[in-house]
DNA sequence: TATTGTTATACTCTATAACTATA
DNA sequence: TATAGTTATAGAGTATAACAATA
């Protein structure tokens, strides 16, 4: 069964891209798991998060937020919205723009989102044992700030 | 022009997930602009280096080392395939299976594929700093592995 | 029966160009 | 002329079911 039979990776175990897709495969996989009975993906768990935390936020800022380009965004919005969890709204000097805000139904959710979230969280923990966390997703941070001079050259 | 006008991140830019996310994208935002004038992706990269490691190398093996599933193995091999940069040839004892080889061509894409990624990873050398990469990986490869546990219940 | 590889297909995520209505 | 949001669309990446050839 086990057709492993030593394989040399060549050094691939040791690149950052490729530690960094597996990685996130099996986090993603989890919190996918963890989010599913609400019926929530993790890309719109973290739009009710910000939006929660930020009332009457425009779309375009959202985006940025969230590293998610105009018109996918729009989708998202617009499924949340069906589901009578978030609302567009007017916004008093800008009549271009949506402010976005949780209804009641959308906080209840995040409520029970939250709770979700933590058994992910704990279990990533318990995982990570020693290793500092902080100091892991600061390093991750960095890298991904990076991105302005990465690429270029 | 900076429309931060200060979110607020509500933990969000704490959570592992998110910082996971980020970072795979810059990342694979380098590596794909150093590979592109090869006509190369990343996985495609990988790919070539294993089974120039691992000579006669079969789909199947391959596609679990990789993580990519047998029907988008396929596509893979077969356009790599029509490149002449691999070739599948018979398997002595198992007229099913198709061992992988590297052509002389692939050899040389690959001898430059690797000089343009040691480019990529000096620069993440260069962002990464004082930060023990060996001991970063080492916690990304521990997550990737503890999927095993992680998403049930 | 099980395994290797393949075909066909579909679904998600992401990316771009062109449009509207406002500013 | 520029901006906020939208529409339409296309391309990656990934997933499953069903199949052929072989074991």
């Amino acid at each position: 069964m086990s057709e492993t039979e030593s394989i040399d990776m060549a050094g691939l175990d040791r690149e950052l891209g490729f530690a960094l897709r597996l990685a996130q495969l099996a986090v993603f996989k989890d919190l996918m798991a963890c989010l599913k009975p609400l019926s929530l993906r993790p890309a719109e768990y973290s739009l009710l998060v910000i939006v929660h935390a930020n009332p009457g936020l425009k779309q375009l800022t959202l985006g940025a937020v969230l590293s998610v380009q105009g018109p996918n965004l729009v989708t998202m919005v617009d499924q949340l919205e069906a589901r009578e969890v978030i609302v567009r709204s007017p916004v008093p000097n800008d009549r271009r723009a949506h402010a976005l805000h949780l209804t009641a139904k959308g906080r209840s959710l995040l409520r029970q989102a939250k709770t979700a979230h933590a058994k992910h969280q704990a279990r990533l923990n318990r995982c990570l044992g020693k290793a500092d966390a902080p100091d892991l997703i600061a390093i991750l941070n960095r890298i991904a700030a990076a991105e302005a001079w990465i690429g270029e050259r």
